[in-house]
DNA sequence: ATGTATGCAAACCATTTGCAATGAC
DNA sequence: GTCATTGCAAATGGTTTGCATACAT
């Protein structure tokens, strides 16, 4: 379980909304937003659900989740994540930093941490704009795949030598 | 017309890659970019057929312009942004800071320029990654719907002032 | 009792794909 | 001539919508 203090504000973020604005509290928005706290990092929707069937013996369907996540990210209670060919949510309560690094050549998404960068977007200022959270994506190429790459020149560099060797 | 020193390098990018993995170099690809290169800052997929059209003459098929992006994102001569309810493109050669602020009440998405976070992300060290550009959005309240929420406010407080009175 | 929220299935729409025709090499 | 590329139309898949039902207030 998260922390208990992150945990009571944003409940206490989603009851103020929902009773302000004269909506319903129903056990889906509640349970939704508990299992996403539960969950580290990213999920998918799919990976929503079957959490939410698994861990909470919780069906909802496409559309309540849906529905939900948009709610949420009103709220700013959870962001999304447009990758390549993928669609990525992540709980964001107490949590504005989301610096992920991206490899543009197998798409793998890690997470990272860097005070510097945070410092350096909470000393900006903005003009004639309220800024509440931010998003940052680094792109370049994973140690894999610039281990895959120095292979696959190895092995060329090694067959021009064969070749040239007939 | 863009920096000529730009286009040439991007012109080479282009050509290099297509001649190396035995491409062919069809009007397509080359009036495409060249369309895109003549954008300033965001467009869409509608905004860039319509240009291709009026400025160049030149109709292309909307599955060979997704092709072509394609092909343009992964040389990292384009980067896609997919916004609320909208996926908008952009050059990106030499241009490698893309900060965007975008309000999370209209969506209106605005280019920002700050040489503080751009120095503290170059700055930062990846351990197992060889990074070569980077996105940011920062999300916020513009300062129009800052003024709609105040004047609403007002309102609001105005007509309970009424109310009392009755 | 009222009207919001949910579930289902249908609709939607941006993007991708299959296939025949075109054209770069 | 060969095979990659294009254009068209159909398919896909994630997301939204319409409507009847369920249920929070």
């Amino acid at each position: 379980m998260i922390n208990i203090e992150v945990w009571k504000n944003v409940l206490r973020i989603l009851d103020n909304y929902l009773e302000m604005n004269n909506h319903r509290k129903t056990p889906e928005r509640y349970t939704i937003l508990k299992a996403i706290y539960n969950i580290e990092g990213h999920f998918t929707l799919e990976e929503l659900s079957a959490k939410l069937e698994h861990d909470y013996k919780f069906r909802v369907s496409r559309a309540t989740l849906y529905n939900t996540l948009n709610l949420f990210m009103q709220l700013r209670l959870v962001i999304r994540h447009r990758f390549q060919g993928s669609t990525a949510y992540e709980a964001c309560y107490d949590n504005t930093s989301h610096c992920h690094q991206i490899c543009t050549v197998c798409g793998k998404v890690t997470e990272i941490k860097s005070t510097l960068i945070e410092q350096a977007i909470d000393a900006t200022h903005f003009k004639r704009f309220r800024k509440d959270g931010f998003t940052l994506y680094v792109y370049g190429i994973c140690s894999v795949c610039q281990g895959k790459m120095t292979r696959q020149k190895n092995q060329e560099k090694k067959k021009k030598l064969n070749d040239s060797k007939l």
